[in-house]
DNA sequence: GTCTATACACCGATAGAC
DNA sequence: GTCTATCGGTGTATAGAC
């Protein structure tokens, strides 16, 4: 059940441990490549470890299990849009209504631009998997940053931010789920957050 | 890929295709019983054929797969809401904001009511299983019958109506996926409706 | 017509040789 | 570290019993 998240590993010492973790980035990225070609959920292990040039059970030296290896994937998958989401937070703040669509728009994109991305952080698409706290860790980073930014914009209350991410997520499911590849709920997105920031009574632009 | 759904049949004309049904309805009964029990996607045939007293092979008389159990299965789920649905419209209307909030909470515990039904519903939580044109048909009168009632409360368009479901899928997701049993996006629910509301200049109550 | 037995290909996972 | 061999599980095709 535990083991560590590629992608932030800090402290790889020594050549040979180097030398795995290169290994399990390769994996990794195997295994995306394939989850992208048949789909999420049609992830065999042999299909992965063909990519690699191994054989399935070998891919247990490097993980535990297949459900370890969706548990890195969670992670890194969490952890890249961190990464975009903190370069977004630093960047010089324009008006609060502003700063929610474009916060509203970047989250919206990066989970429709891969929809077997989206699948495995916001879904419980695969049966028995649940991430492990290490792998959630910067899914819940993500959402503190959020938290702290509608702070900063007047919305303190834990309803704001639940009502925030609900709208979020209704956009993007709908999207993906009536017509994935299209606009129709995108184009929806600046009302919303209009709509949102009104009854939260953030002031408007002009 | 195509077969009849047990639900909505009309004409069994003679006996043994009554009995047939009926053998139908037994399995289907004892696949929502397993699905309840071990998850949706834990669903197997040999357990269901166990529990109508068959071999798995068996069921391949009455379903054409794993898949079509699962079609006739989402249909089921979807007549099903459609009767609520049109129960709850044909009742004398109240205020349109009330109309709104009745039709957003009836849904809302329908979905969080039966978290294994929601995901067979809503959620394309079974790796390559696509509901049929026939069993998604009530899925797609439930729309239009909204669609017909938000019409009547003024909102005409199509943004009117995919704003309403998107809230609503987000709402539920929310609930389901962060707090399952609990009520921390239900509470949200008509202040969510009223925001809806008041951007789509519906009158408010008083 | 209804069901069973058998079989097949594939899966995730483990044991143990090298 | 990676292999081969194998296990118990799955969905499913088919042949045939009655």
């Amino acid at each position: 059940m535990s083991y560590s998240l590629t992608v932030l590993e800090v402290s790889s010492r020594t050549w040979q441990e180097k030398r795995r973790e290169s290994a399990r980035q390769e994996i990794l990225a195997a295994a995306w490549e394939a989850a992208h070609e048949h789909g999420l959920g049609a992830l065999t292990l042999r299909d992965v470890a063909a990519r690699v040039g191994m054989r399935a059970p070998s891919l247990y030296w490097h993980f535990d299990s297949k459900m370890a290896l969706y548990d890195a994937m969670f992670g890194q998958a969490w952890a890249s849009y961190l990464e975009v989401q903190k370069e977004l937070v630093a960047r010089p703040s324009a008006s609060p209504r502003r700063v929610l669509k474009t916060i509203a728009r970047t989250f919206f994109e990066f989970c429709v631009r891969d929809p077997v991305r989206h699948e495995l952080m916001n879904l419980r698409s695969i049966p028995r998997f649940t991430p492990s706290p290490e792998a959630y860790a910067p899914a819940v980073e993500v959402l503190e940053q959020l938290r702290g930014l509608l702070m900063r914009l007047g919305i303190s209350d834990d309803a704001g931010a639940d009502l925030f991410t609900a709208l979020l997520a209704g956009l993007i499911d709908q999207q993906l789920a009536n017509e994935p590849g299209g606009d129709r709920w995108a184009r929806l997105l600046d009302r919303t957050v209009d709509m949102y920031a009104t009854e939260m009574n953030v002031p408007q632009d002009d």
